[in-house]
DNA sequence: GAACAGGTGAAGT
DNA sequence: ACTTCACCTGTT
């Protein structure tokens, strides 16, 4: 990979597996927005950035201090996503949406975000997930300059933990809401810590995470594989539960080792494409 | 208007 | 251990 600073961005090239588009709209993330000039405009690790894709070369906003402090680790560049892809490909029945997730990487987004975000997920389509989460950044975020606008971080969980349900009635987001609640507080008074979960094996993170009330197997799992670099955690939803069923055989995640989570990314990606209906019908 | 949506947890077999 | 249901809200 080579990176070159000029004009106050970025450029990175010698990069594969670095596809905006699938990146942010593969259901892993809920603050990244196309923009009318085909960037990717979105907040995370309390920063904001445009991201866009010119050929071979992938162009981020901001100076190479903070691409190296903020972007190069929330975009997973230090991992080889062409060879785990061909790893996964060599289970045959993961060839079609492997290579149809090429560009797929996954973020390393913040803990207390992914937790609030999946939270936020269930029994919801994407573009509400989105909705509820914006909402809380614009009401209780930070604002922060950029680009001649404002744009809103994602509230720290100290914060969240001093609202009320009623303070989250304008996020619409029904019986989610005290499950948030209990989670920023959970947080807050260091029940639930993140930076010792990091020391502990998967399936005792696991199990930290979902005795939180509202979060189960699968809402634990997305916050391991996307906000807690777990990527040996395979979410099981109801799209990644009808490819394995369709495969009628039994298949084992476990199989792919440290790489599951990104198989189980491809799989979603791919069913959620249709592409996999397709294969089947006939 | 009923049914459903990237789930969870309690209660019923 | 497996199945069923309610849970807020918005959309089809």
């Amino acid at each position: 990979m080579r990176v070159t600073e000029a004009d106050g961005r970025v450029e990175i090239t010698g990069v594969s597996d670095f596809d905006p588009e699938k990146i942010f709209e593969c259901g892993q993330c809920f603050r990244w927005r196309r923009q009318a000039d085909g960037s990717f405009l979105g907040v995370a690790m309390e920063k904001a950035a445009r991201v866009r894709r010119e050929g071979d070369k992938i162009l981020f906003s901001g100076g190479r201090a903070e691409f190296e402090a903020v972007w190069f680790p929330y975009f997973d560049l230090e991992r080889d996503y062409g060879s785990v892809r061909w790893e996964i490909s060599q289970d045959p029945r993961m060839h079609a949406a492997a290579e149809y997730g090429a560009g797929i990487r996954i973020l390393r987004q913040e803990p207390w975000e992914a937790l609030c975000s999946f939270l936020f997920s269930q029994c919801n389509h994407i573009p509400r997930i989105r909705q509820i989460v914006e909402t809380l950044c614009s009401t209780y975020g930070e604002p922060i300059e950029f680009e001649n606008r404002i744009v809103y971080t994602f509230p720290k969980a100290e914060r969240v933990a001093e609202l009320s349900l009623g303070d989250l009635e304008v996020l619409r987001s029904g019986y989610r809401a005290p499950y948030i609640l209990s989670a920023a507080r959970a947080v807050t008074d260091g029940s639930l810590n993140f930076e010792a979960l990091a020391g502990v094996s998967t399936e005792e993170a696991r199990r930290a995470l979902a005795s939180l009330p509202g979060v189960g197997r699968k809402v634990a799992d997305c916050v391991l594989l996307f906000g807690m670099g777990r990527t040996d955690a395979f979410p099981v939803d109801v799209w990644v539960r009808r490819a394995m069923e369709r495969q009628g055989d039994r298949f084992d995640p476990s199989a792919f080792g440290e790489n599951a989570g990104i198989a189980q990314q491809y799989i979603f990606f791919y069913e959620r494409s249709g592409g996999a209906g397709k294969e089947c019908a006939g």
